[in-house]
DNA sequence: TGTACATCAGTGAACGCGCGTTCACTGATGTAC
DNA sequence: TGTACATCAGTGAACGCGCGTTCACTGATGTAC
């Protein structure tokens, strides 16, 4: 075992694979997808911008692999959602995915964005745990008489599109001022939210 | 003026500026917006990769110059949509603005990621005459007591989203395919749509 | 109608940059005996 | 417990590339007289 204390930077790095991720993380939280290269983030986990060719073939491998940690991450946070919400009132709950979702896109909007679209082929969805959860949501609903029958995996893509848009518009501030209208956040999409529960058309 | 049909290369090109968005444009829909560099859209105009320079002060302004088209289309493909379904039937008026805004989408997927993030902070909101005229069509659809009465803002930031959402899954090809369940893309957009129309809860 | 000249549009060489990827290599690790 | 050696992780030089931007320039245009 190397004496990482006497010489700090031994020359196995240990877990150069789990670092380069987070030195991708990084960049791509402080200066973008477009800023987004090995080489960086090699320099970035302090090691020779050949290194990372021992864990990833290529850099599409590396950006895959940051977009399934970002798809990880997300369905972490939307379980806890889950868990943390009154098992009986599903507005909340569906509330509740919908905004940890949202969270998720305004704190890591870069992120987001690796993770749907932006590279090419790369990032196939394997958000399909996330929405797995929401039409399990949907349908617990539905078993319980409060949401309308039908087919929960369309409802659960309409509210997907939803709450989709809305992390993308919020992150990348494409909301007009106006219709924030003072309000923060929170309170904004959560009242965006309440329009699909209950319906525009009378 | 130049003889164009004796000697085609003329010195003078006549209307670079619009020629460069074109080019712009192509290497967008061909090889995605990592592509899109001043270079190569002088190429594909024929220009030396200075002449661009002459009608745009640096990459940034073209790109936004590329994101501005793209407002203007599609608004002009909103309005379109508009002025041909019926005047009276709110719902077939809203389906018809998402339709459109989808259409664009799927035959631009990557105008739009110019227009909404991708992009530094060049791309500034200018869609907000798109989303004029949706608020506008709410506040008739209310006036005309089809729709609910509440802030027509919220309304249509909440439609925005959905439809925005379902465009960008859409064509980054983020849709299940259990989701779509063999149903082609108009029909399973539109069928997407109801729902904030009819509303979930009961 | 013809000419001088200011203005404008496009050119081509040059700069420095960061990138992805390859290659032959060297240092560290752990296992078989 | 000690040693030989295969294996694995990381190195550093080198390749060729396309990019954004600058600069001094040249060719074309149109207007004033």
């Amino acid at each position: 075992m190397p004496d990482q204390t006497a010489k700090d930077t031994p020359y196995h790095h240990g877990n150069l694979r789990q670092a380069l991720i987070e030195a991708g993380l990084e960049i791509l939280e402080q200066e973008g997808s477009r800023a987004l290269s090995l080489r960086k983030a090699a320099r970035k986990a302090g090691v020779s911008h050949t290194a990372p060719y021992r864990h990833f073939a290529n850099k599409e491998a590396l950006i895959a692999a940051i977009a399934e940690e970002g798809y990880r991450e997300l369905e972490a946070r939307m379980r806890q959602a889950l868990a943390a919400s009154p098992p009986d009132d599903y507005r909340s709950r569906l509330t509740a995915l919908g905004w940890a979702y949202i969270q998720f896109a305004l704190e890591h909007p870069h992120h987001l964005r690796v993770m749907f679209g932006d590279f090419p082929e790369t990032c196939q969805p394997d958000a399909g745990d996330s929405f797995t959860l929401l039409v399990q949501t949907i349908a617990a609903g539905q078993a319980a008489q409060a949401i309308v029958p039908g087919d929960p995996l369309q409802f659960a893509l309409s509210l997907w599109a939803t709450v989709h848009g809305l992390a993308t518009l919020l992150a990348e501030h494409k909301i007009p001022a106006i219709v924030l209208n003072g309000r923060n956040t929170e309170e904004f999409a959560k009242a965006c939210l309440q329009i699909p529960y209950d319906g525009l058309m009378r």
